[in-house]
DNA sequence: TACCACCGTCGGAACGTTCCCGCAAGGGAG
DNA sequence: CTCCCTTGCGGGAACGTTCCGACGGTGGTA
């Protein structure tokens, strides 16, 4: 066992006081007479003191973590989103728990299991899809678990969320289409749509753009599957976008789901002598920093990850202080799209 | 305070039994009747026990948690780190607990110790700069904590630790240059490099290429502090390469220290009208999956990212395992890197 | 029958905190 | 002088585990 630094009592006996005094002391709780305090906190440094947070929590019943799941690490979206529930959480002096479900719905269930085993103060989580998990989710909720979704949701559970409006991104997307005349639409996703929530509603905001500007719905270019891993949606855009022009099928726009798949679907039309935008207008998802610097520059539905990093942490630190008290309605707060157009939609 | 689940006496209870027993039958640990360790874990299944880890711990000075801290995880580079990190991990049984130090020397300390009272069995860090924090690592190590370094280490801090061999890596990409006979080449790279090990020795390769291929020692293209937000890489490597070509100095090698900053130089050399590779070759570093699909695509060196994640994970364990003895030599690792040829350096 | 090994089970201390309560000393008001 | 309030501090239980040592019971062996 790693030998442990000395423990709250060590510091008493050492600064010739109780427990009690050396715990009011370190925290400022309770009466202690400045000058005890003084001698307290010098000890503790001169030891070497280091709080024992476990002990803390077994007592306090809470541990200043959070838990966050996703199902991958490795996307450069999803890691933004790391990066701003990091920092929101961090400013609020809480620690981040993290893992990844790879896309398996029983290990995101193991993983929030664990989680709760380790008594983080609430969870954090990035939903597979609408349906696996969804009963497991309400049972949680249920006990009292202070739980926020973030980036997708469930409709069928009722539990807070914060994500971007995702209609709103796919009809900003169609509607510059329209404005440029475009009349053969095509959408690149991976995986069933239909399954998860915010995917689902782009192209339902895609495909209401299509109807008001009178045109066909837009065809359906598949990525593969939902669980591909990370690093080859590039590839998995490229291979589509070949596949679809090989069967002789036209375009002369297309809304991509990630800047990824956008980007290997652009080499796949340049490769095909295709011109973007000349002949083929390209809008891409997420708006990745690489974005304004490939080539051409690729236009991009904005998310404010920033922002729905602080809404989900800000939500589930009421949640938290709520109690369990799971009797507030859950609220879900959508998070405005932009659409960063660049020289790949120019008109 | 959030509702608590059954204890283990509560389980006891309900099934006739001591707590012992429960503890026993849960972990197949003692000795226990097989028809008692069935009635206990019905028992236990069936009023959704979860044991508490805090307590578990508090006992058994074993948290199953791995302090990991990076100074930012929204780069691809250290989220598919991150991601080998965790898989690695996790495999284990083991659960990550991250922090970002916001590149603050400070912060970096105030994060560690932080784990440290949340009672982490072990840290993994990528370090800042090699001066910095490097007493508060042997101090660390002094207290027997276990403590691996990846992706950069600190030669002042006898610590284990995963890299690459950034040397070698450097070295081939001053090799490929030699071959294709540029004879003006340059380096672009954030901050000082030389109080980044990894950075260091990247240069020191690429430099020793140079001197062997009679070459002059390379110019360098400073793209902004090392603190710079990783968003901004691409938008530095761009304002680096046309400050520099607007100062009318020349260039027909370049060798980015990142893949981000290389496509950021990409641009600009497009918008100058330098041919890639044509008139000037361009090599990145980390090889980034979008690296491949860029315009155009980009050579990069390779980083063994998942090797490297594992061999950090195994160095850590060991440390674990060993219980704080730190008698063990420092082990470090050196992997392999690699060029990948792509059409930026073609010949 | 006496002894012993072993099996299954249990009580209780310990891990390092927090926090409720109680106690002594001092001082101001009546 | 008495009473009471305030201040400063300490004792001890509790949080939910693990694990050591002990104990009764059963069966085999001499």
């Amino acid at each position: 066992m790693p030998s442990r630094g000395p423990s709250i009592v060590a510091i008493a006996e050492a600064a010739g006081v109780s427990k009690t005094t050396v715990s009011s002391a370190l925290h400022g709780r309770g009466r202690v007479a400045e000058a005890t305090r003084e001698k307290v906190l010098a000890v503790a440094r001169e030891m070497g003191y280091r709080p024992n947070r476990m002990a803390r929590s077994l007592r306090t019943r809470r541990t200043g973590t959070v838990g966050l799941v996703f199902s991958h690490f490795d996307t450069l979206y999803f890691t933004s989103l790391l990066s701003a529930v990091e920092s929101a959480v961090s400013r609020q002096g809480l620690h981040l728990v993290v893992g990844a479900s790879q896309a398996s719905p029983q290990k995101e269930q193991d993983l929030l299991e664990v989680l709760l085993e380790h008594g983080v103060d609430g969870l954090l989580v990035a939903p597979l899809d609408q349906e696996t998990n969804a009963d497991y989710f309400k049972a949680l909720q249920q006990q009292g678990v202070p739980l926020v979704m973030l980036d997708t949701y469930l409709p069928r559970v009722p539990c807070d969320a914060a994500v971007t409006d995702n209609r709103r991104g796919g009809y900003l997307a169609g509607r510059r289409f329209a404005e440029l005349g475009r009349r053969q639409w095509a959408l690149l996703g991976r995986g069933v749509l239909e399954r998860v929530t915010s995917f689902r509603h782009r192209v339902e905001g895609y495909e209401q753009a299509a109807r008001e500007a009178g045109v066909a719905q837009p065809a359906r270019l598949s990525a593969g599957e939902l669980s591909l891993l990370p690093r080859e949606y590039e590839r998995a855009g490229y291979r589509a976008m070949q596949a679809y022009l090989e069967s002789g099928a036209g375009l002369d726009a297309l809304f991509a789901l990630d800047d990824p798949m956008a980007q290997g679907a652009m080499r796949a039309l340049r490769e095909a002598g295709r011109a973007v935008p000349g002949e083929v207008a390209v809008i891409g998802h997420d708006d990745l920093p690489m974005s304004e610097f490939s080539y051409p520059p690729l236009a991009s539905i904005h998310q404010p990850v920033p922002a729905m990093g602080e809404q989900a942490v800000a939500l589930l630190l009421e949640r938290i202080a709520a109690g369990g008290q799971n009797g507030q309605e859950p609220r879900r707060v959508f998070l405005e799209p932009s659409l960063v157009v660049r020289e790949s939609c120019a008109g």
